[in-house]
RNA sequence: GACCCUAUCGUCCAGUGGUCCAGGACACUCCCCUUUCACGGGAGUAACACGGGUUCGAAUCCCGUUAGGGUCGCCA
């Protein structure tokens, strides 16, 4: 009864790896983990378009990133390969006798297809409990096409046998057609595997999520700059719970409280605001190590250049609390390497257009050539006794400063900021900007 | 249309007969912190789809209705 735990994702290649299908893998590979079994990731191709080869590729990124890593099949092989559907015709061939040679099996019109027994089944789903199928009104379904190649149902049902799965964890769309997998079981008199079946994953206005909708593709986080282990977080949060109200939970934790039925029956929405929230608590809660590793890859892809990592990692402190993609991170932290800043013409026209604003950026920058002590609090005392001196508010100073060395009002603590940027950048970005606004009579 | 699954705040989840005039999180509103933007802290709005049962007692059990989703392919 107590089979050694083999589970698997059988997706097939269709150029895109769909979130309702990472979580099935998620739940299947928590499952393995959990019970120190073992994820098969098998390919269901059995329709060759020419894209495959891309489209496979992309299926195992996406569980890489996500931290999926399959222990059987895809590109990894194991005893019982081969693990593209493709390449198991004479398996398939095999299992087709076993059915004709008890004649549960008729050519119509070149197809070939299996007769129903017609007798009601019952699926015992770990999940959704005992549900009955009348199956006498059902047509017979086609197992093999009439250019040779193999249909979904048997091909299926025959490797989840040679691949010994244990445990079919799949989307609830299946859960009808489980009924006719289960005849196949019977037909090869095979004990039919532990069936668990997922609630589906739709969009947040409650129709079925489909390749075109906003965040229906792994690759679309990826390309966000979400951090993988804040998305695997949300998906795993998606029918499933702690019981404790913790949101954020470490998938240690995940895979030692996993279990199947524990999982909710309800179909739920993606949130895509939840999951982007998630994520800026992830972003904040890492290492800045970590942090940089997953922001370089965006800060390459916009050409900015860190060759000190020193001051790269100073300056992710300031954002850090600020982005919740590492997608924003470039625009965050573009000025901080290099002189060639655009000024954002809406924040110039309100810090530096006020009258005696530029004059107010000369004062303070006579102010910072006298600190001895670059560091933010010297600056910070630096700049409001400038502004006492001259009575007036400190932001009189903070908004213009801000605008002249970053070319834009929002950013990081001004004080701090500065004290990143350093001396020489600092001064001389406030004489530019003095220079060059002076000209243009802002 | 037939069959199957589901039904708690807008969304995700907690709740498995009394401790629930229902709890947490996201989002939203307001306040505090901060002369930027965020973070953080605090407060607030907001739900048991409907109708019947069962029971001393129902969000929790049963039936029906309605609604949503799924399956009925020589797609997977």
């Amino acid at each position: 009864m107590s089979r050694p735990v083999r589970v698997r994702f059988a997706p097939s290649p269709t150029g895109y790896l769909h979130v309702g299908g990472a979580r099935t893998a998620l739940f299947n590979w928590l499952f393995a983990r959990h019970h120190g079994g073992v994820f098969v990731l098998r390919i269901e191709d059995t329709d060759k378009s020419r894209e495959k080869e891309t489209a496979v590729q992309i299926i195992y990124d996406g569980l890489r990133w996500l931290g999926l890593e399959w222990d059987e099949g895809g590109d990894k092989g194991g005893p019982f390969g081969p693990y593209h559907q493709t390449e198991r015709n004479d398996i398939y061939h095999r299992y087709l006798k076993v059915l004709q040679r008890q004649g549960l099996v008729y050519e119509d019109e070149g197809a070939v297809r299996f007769r129903s027994p017609r007798r009601p089944v019952v699926v015992d789903d770990e999940i959704c409990g005992r549900v009955e199928f009348d199956r006498s009104l059902e047509p017979d379904m086609t197992i093999r096409r009439p250019d040779g190649s193999w249909i979904f149902h048997f091909a299926n049902v025959v490797d989840d046998i040679e691949m010994r799965i244990s445990h079919v964890i799949r989307g609830e769309d299946h859960l009808s057609n489980t009924a006719k997998h289960i005849e196949l079981y019977q037909a090869f008199e095979h004990e039919p595997p532990r069936f668990a079946h997922l609630p589906l994953i739709l969009n947040q206005d409650g129709s079925k999520m489909s390749k075109r909708d906003e965040g229906a593709s792994v690759g679309s986080y990826i390309e966000a700059g979400y951090a993988p282990e804040a998305v695997r977080n949300y998906l795993c949060l998606l029918g499933w719970s702690p019981k404790d109200n913790r949101e954020m939970i470490p998938i240690e934790e995940v895979i030692a409280l996993f279990d199947l039925n524990k999982i909710n029956r309800r179909n739920a929405a993606f949130d895509l605001n939840k999951c982007l929230w998630l994520n800026g608590q992830y972003m904040r809660q890492m290492s800045l190590e970590r942090f940089c590793e997953l922001s370089l890859p965006f800060l390459r892809a916009a050409n900015i250049k860190t060759p000190d990592t020193a001051y790269l990692l100073q300056v992710l402190v300031l954002v850090r609390e600020r982005v919740k993609l590492f997608g924003e991170v470039p625009e965050w932290v573009n000025y901080f390497f290099t002189d060639h800043y655009s000024y954002d013409p809406a924040a110039v026209a309100k810090a530096l257009g006020k009258p005696g604003a530029l004059d107010r950026l000369v004062q303070l920058a006579e102010a910072f050539r006298q600190i001895p002590d670059w560091r933010a609090d010297a600056l910070e005392a630096g700049l409001k006794s400038v502004a006492a001196k001259a009575g007036l508010k400190a932001g009189e100073f903070i908004h213009p400063a801000r605008v002249a060395v970053s070319g834009r009002a929002i950013g990081p603590s001004l004080y701090h900021m500065l004290e990143v940027l350093g001396r020489d950048r600092v001064l001389s970005r406030l004489e530019r900007t003095i220079g060059r606004f002076s000209r243009e009579q802002v």
